[in-house]
DNA sequence: CATGACTTTTGACCTGGGTTAATTCCAGAA
DNA sequence: TTCTGGAATTAACCCAGGTCAAAAGTCATG
């Protein structure tokens, strides 16, 4: 892909242990982040302390607060590494500039958003339209590997529910 | 906007009356369509017939299926009026065709698929995050117009709550 | 004014998942 | 092998919202 040449000519590298932060909630990190190897976890700090898990990113996946990037607003979740992590770092503005200036990376960039849009899509319909035990046994179907990686603790505030919650779930679904 | 005057001139106009279907769940419909006038509801409908609202469309707004027009799946929800609309069909292939050809389009099109992507981290981040009252009442914070425009029904159903519920909510939060 | 056909509200009851707190399970350190 | 601290399970109790069914609005039409 003509995008993954641009990132790697035009990103910062960039090494993070396991336990810290690339970016957290509130901050203005206008990067996007690509993840070459490592583990990290997007999500949600409520007022009340309640964490919800936004998104899990894997090697090859892609991350960056597009409030933050896009819409100049801070950021609104933080992003935790759960490994440690070899990240390629690029600015916003470098992508929005080459978007400008170079069609092929323009078009590169539209096929990029639209598979984007389209994750996003499929998350939107599961959490609107199916239950927490459909989405743990879709979640099992689908990306049985990311059971083993992360806690089920963060399983679960991934699929919108408690811990003491997917307990129950697993119980259920496995009778 | 750039990508209006390509809408404009490459588009179909299309009407349609309260009641008809622009598209439905499980057909092949590969265009984008663009609301001059009217009101339009995308929803699901699940295998035991329950509704789930994904998006009112109003004028100015647009809508498509990206698992048809990019993926080459079927459509996940059906998209029908509610209202008499005049629209644009635009096929995904000529936006498409274009942004590989002019830059300018292309330029635009990834402005149109950022504010995509950001709606809909918006409605993702609402449903993770958010309580079926919280949701109520941002709606009502946001958009109050739509509550007179659509049955407290289809608020319900877009809101992730039965009718009976969201009559609840409503008590609750007036009191 | 009366008649349907909705839409909304209410009531009774049920259930999935939240909350809190106590256990039980580990896996790694000593 | 024994500690120890976090992860997961279990139990008891609670509540938001679901379900079903009845009642009460609402409103266009004859």
């Amino acid at each position: 892909m003509k995008l993954g040449e641009f990132v790697a000519q035009n990103g910062i590298p960039l090494s993070r242990t396991e336990g810290q932060y690339v970016f957290r909630q509130g901050e203005q990190d206008t990067s996007l982040y690509f993840v070459k190897t490592g583990l990290l976890k997007a999500y949600y700090l409520s007022a009340d302390g309640k964490e919800n898990i936004k998104s899990f990113i894997l090697p090859g996946d892609h991350i960056g607060s597009l409030m933050a990037s896009h819409a100049g607003k801070p950021c609104s979740f933080s992003l935790l590494c759960l490994r440690p992590c070899e990240l390629t770092k690029l600015p916003f503005a470098t992508l929005y500039e080459a978007v400008r200036t170079d069609p092929e990376i323009s078009a590169a960039a539209v096929d990029f958003l639209l598979n984007f849009a389209m994750k996003k899509e499929i998350r939107e319909y599961e959490l609107l339209c199916l239950s927490a035990e459909e989405r743990y046994r879709r979640l099992m179907e689908n990306t049985p590997d990311l059971l083993k990686l992360v806690t089920q603790n963060e399983i679960a505030r991934y699929l919108g529910v408690t811990p003491v919650g997917l307990s129950r779930i697993k119980k259920r679904v496995m009778a």
